[in-house]
DNA sequence: TTGTAGGCGTTATCAG
DNA sequence: CTGATAACGCCTACAA
């Protein structure tokens, strides 16, 4: 088992000081050491095969170049594609995430930040939080950077990275007024994530602007389950004014509804259309493929990752927060009114 | 901005020397303080709110806790579940994943693995051997133990945890031939994953066991994506002999077959049966549900984790693979013969 | 049982 | 421009 190579064994090759060949390699500052010298220094570090140890240097710079991203659940299909554009981003300036799944279990997610915090983190990222949550109670305040993805926080000042929900449930909105629906029924998310209520909101203000009639049914789901887009469709069969299409909160909510209908004798788009919110893999391959909102998963990821590199460098002109725009993707699951449900 | 606590810290505020606090917090080795001054320095820590730097304790023991898992891309619905199994093994026994994603791209791969060992990982878990891979190579060889996920590469000692495919596939041939099926072709993985081949292998035997007839038809797919299911499906229609029953090597190339028989107005399971193989999220609710063998990726995960960790600290008795059992999901996709396609 | 001292590999400060 | 030296926080013989 042989050591490692260290700045020693690089510069005794050299004949140098191993504080020399400390700056030689330091790529900030490229200057500070004699070119010609730094030419020597170069090719006996590579041929020695030296690596710079992270162990050493984080104990020295009190930096460890990881990220913690604290998520609900890896499994859950809308965040594998975030993920990636975290680490994507992170990679690209020298960084790496360290991700933790809570379940959004409260407990969970508090050891998990503090195993994170223990392992010297330079920053986190949070896609598990909860509008009323305070990502700043845990003595994280001026200890660690931090950025939420996805979601926010409202009324703080944790700059965030989320979507247009607004946005997205307008051209839905817009959409289905085209199609000349008019009896138009919501399943909202949950309401105790900035997703939920804004695109709630952002539902019933497009709503509101095209002169839907009234205010529409809405029931609320207890999280993005497949399970519960059925349960609120029953709910919604059951009890609202008959409705020619339905507006899901989210892509899993949706798949749920259309299960729902269809187990009613309910077809979609015919009888009912169906709209989704994500475009999370596999619903372009479902039966009818779902018309939902496509949300730059990857980018949104990407972005929060550079922002939270930034602040950690200290980036000058950093903005607070992004809000990134959506696309509506038409398919299948709807179609031009055709009759009414009862 | 406030320093970090110390192992001197606390010392300091029990007035005994930071060694002794350090022998006393050390789980492994408690008995080497009196109980008393272990009670009182245990107090003065939690008071103090001591942890210890993984910074300094990486540098002195030239252990990281981390491990790293390389994996084609998180983004494919194959990799969470198995990623939650790791992630949450490697928690319990105190370690952490660094995930870096390849998109099968061996020069992506050898980057990723020389950034892993730079960070000082303690192991790497592979999710993205192929058969002919050589883990051993980039000096990786005495240096960090590893263990592949999934796949494995043949004809090499490098411990691997995968699923029972020849049992998948033996599961089911058998539920098609109980149904009645006697004219089954298949699409099989790529052939340089380990997957591929053993799942092509299973199936062969299995026909050739259960007498099916001559040489089944195989295409085999360039790779696991919804596009080679429909390119195969379409060769297999254009040129193979009438086939009632089309096995898939996975679930995603199922997606495609499905897709391309009905382009070709045939349906699914009335005029083929379709299987697929992992049982990947959302087949259950795809029009028909899929026939499938559900592959325990949690626990596949889970397991390799484990082992690696076994490995890296030495234990005793530790297995060199696993191979680990799998259910067949009867679903809508396979019915009881009726026709035969031309 | 407890204290002492050395060193893990790096960066940073200060002289020369 | 380069060398010497001092931390950073921790573990671990070894000595008391």
């Amino acid at each position: 088992m042989k050591r490692r190579v260290t700045l020693k064994d690089v510069a005794d090759a050299v004949g140098v000081h191993l504080s020399t060949v400390s700056r030689a390699l330091d790529p900030s500052s490229p200057h500070r050491v004699s070119s010609e010298l730094a030419e020597r220094i170069e090719q006996a570090s590579r041929a020695l095969g030296y690596r710079k140890s992270s162990a050493g240097y984080s104990l020295k710079t009190n930096s460890t170049r990881m990220i913690g991203v604290i998520i609900p659940d890896i499994t859950d299909p809308a965040f594998p594609p975030i993920i990636r554009g975290i680490e994507d981003a992170l990679a690209r300036r020298g960084y790496v995430a360290i991700v933790a799944n809570t379940d959004g279990d409260a407990r969970r997610e508090r050891d998990m930040a503090m195993m994170l915090r223990d392992r010297g983190v330079d920053g986190l990222l949070l896609a598990s939080v909860e509008i009323t949550d305070d990502p700043s109670r845990e003595d994280w305040r001026d200890a660690t950077p931090v950025v939420t993805v996805n979601r926010q926080v409202f009324g703080s000042d944790v700059p965030s990275v989320i979507a247009d929900e607004a946005a997205g449930m307008d051209a839905i909105v817009t959409h289905l007024v085209a199609l000349g629906h008019r009896n138009i029924a919501a399943i909202a998310g949950p309401q105790h994530l900035s997703t939920g209520v804004l695109r709630q909101r952002g539902f019933l203000a497009a709503c509101a602007a095209l002169g839907i009639g009234g205010s529409p049914s809405v029931a609320v789901a207890r999280g993005y389950r497949e399970e519960e887009g059925e349960r609120c469709t029953e709910t919604l069969l059951a009890t609202a004014p008959p409705f020619t299409a339905l507006v899901c909160a989210n892509d899993r909510l949706a798949v749920g509804a259309i299960t729902a209908l269809r187990r009613r004798g309910l077809e979609c788009p015919d009888d009912v259309a169906v709209t989704g919110f994500n475009d999370m893999i596999m619903v372009d391959r479902l039966t009818p493929p779902l018309t939902t909102v496509r949300v730059p998963k990857h980018q949104m990821g990407a972005r929060a990752a550079d922002m939270i590199v930034d602040l950690i460098e200290g980036k000058p002109g950093l903005e607070r927060s992004a809000m990134l725009p959506v696309d509506l993707v038409v398919r299948g699951s709807t179609a031009r009114v055709r009759s009414t449900v009862g």
